[in-house]
DNA sequence: CTACTATTAGTACCAGCTCTTAATAGCAGA
DNA sequence: TCTGCTATTAAGAGCTGGTACTAATAGTAG
């Protein structure tokens, strides 16, 4: 443990017992167990994923070599890795959610006919207590399908009326499939049914605005 | 057009013409021009921006030097420069969005009473095309609120009757009103109003199923 | 023949590491 | 008190992917 230079070869009782104070003084203000320290590094890094070796060094007074030591115990990779590591989930994420303009993935679309989307639910989308999908990614994915369906410069959500027949849970398959009910000048009715496995799970009716560009109606 | 420097203030027709037939020639084998190179390089780096000088070098079949200059004449950053501002807009958006648990910021609350919580509309909820908020943010906050003010281990949505009255445009803030109309021994009713400075834009009714941990309903 | 561009090479230096060897302090048990 | 152990620190070589600078060379234009 760090002795000062000053005391390194010191052994009277009296200062053995001024160091003592000294180190509890140190623990109660600055430095932890070895244990305590790598907790504390652990979350730290895992918050602040872009601090150095030195600076993590620096933060607990201990130095590079023990820390060094620490993320070899704790399998934590160096910095250049977490950062590239954190870049690479920003490049994957940006692939694998296309948001863009259709939630699900379009299997397949006959415009102002039908159209099927697939929906996998993974973590995101489920309420993290009972892993239960969060009802509006479900409705997005119909809702969405039901967008796509038409055939036209703008659709928006007018209505919609829909059940929940049964709930989602993380790693199950949403296929939805949508078909157009009805239509009229400004208005399309949309039915869409999601199922897992052939199980229906959401059922939805939706009342489509159409065209006209600009309006006072959907979102 | 991407003229060589050493060309720029030729005006001759034949030098023009033998210019072209180097270039052709160039680019069908391997080399390309400076201009060319650059001009690949930038959309390379910007496809792939993991890619080290090294593999650009051999890419574009020039020393590794020369892509340096390169990159110092377009002011492109080294490879770690250009992870770590990945990587950073990756923690951003991390942080912009808390799609934890409550979609919007509550700002009021009274268990099987009644809540309030605002969403403030951006550029990622909208349609790029129209700016319109896309129609399953505004239910999202609207069905969980609707989760939310349901004093219950486990809610999900059953059932739900919505209309968009008016879309919500880029830069809007949404305010979305529940109260608890009904409530059985599993079930409650939910209504919500969202509004946007006093406009009303949304109104749903939500049958939410309540408690018993697991179930056989909702979503 | 000269001026100039484009390219390549080589050197020194840097951050932020890895991997290895070694020294030292403090403590517990025989 | 000596011995072994853990925790910590240090020192040194090597790595990657660069920067910054100097210099040499090939090719071309005028």
């Amino acid at each position: 443990m760090a002795l000062p230079a000053f005391l390194r070869t010191a052994s009277s009782l009296a200062i053995f017992l001024i160091y003592e104070t000294f180190v509890w003084k140190k623990e109660e203000t600055m430095k932890k167990s070895k244990k305590e320290r790598q907790e504390l590094l652990r979350e730290t890094i895992k918050l602040t994923p872009f601090i150095t070796d030195e600076e993590l060094a620096e933060k607990f007074s201990v130095s590079v070599q023990t820390i060094r030591l620490d993320r070899l115990e704790l399998s934590i990779p160096e910095l250049r890795e977490r950062i590239k590591s954190v870049a690479e989930t920003k490049l994957d994420d940006v692939k694998a959610l296309p948001l863009e303009e259709v939630i699900g993935e379009i299997i397949d679309l006959q415009l102002d006919e039908s159209a099927i989307s697939i929906l996998d639910i993974k973590e995101e989308h489920v309420f993290s207590r009972n892993k239960i999908a969060r009802g509006h990614h479900v409705f997005a994915q119909a809702n969405s399908l039901a967008v796509a369906i038409i055939n036209d410069e703008l659709a928006l959500t007018a209505k919609a009326n829909i059940r929940f027949s049964r709930p989602v849970r993380v790693g199950e398959r949403v296929v939805a499939k949508a078909k157009v009910k009805e239509t009229s000048q400004e208005r399309t009715i949309v039915e869409v049914n999601s199922y897992v496995e052939n199980e229906p799970v959401f059922k939805g009716e939706f009342t489509m605005y159409r065209s006209a560009q600009d309006t006072k109606e959907g979102s």
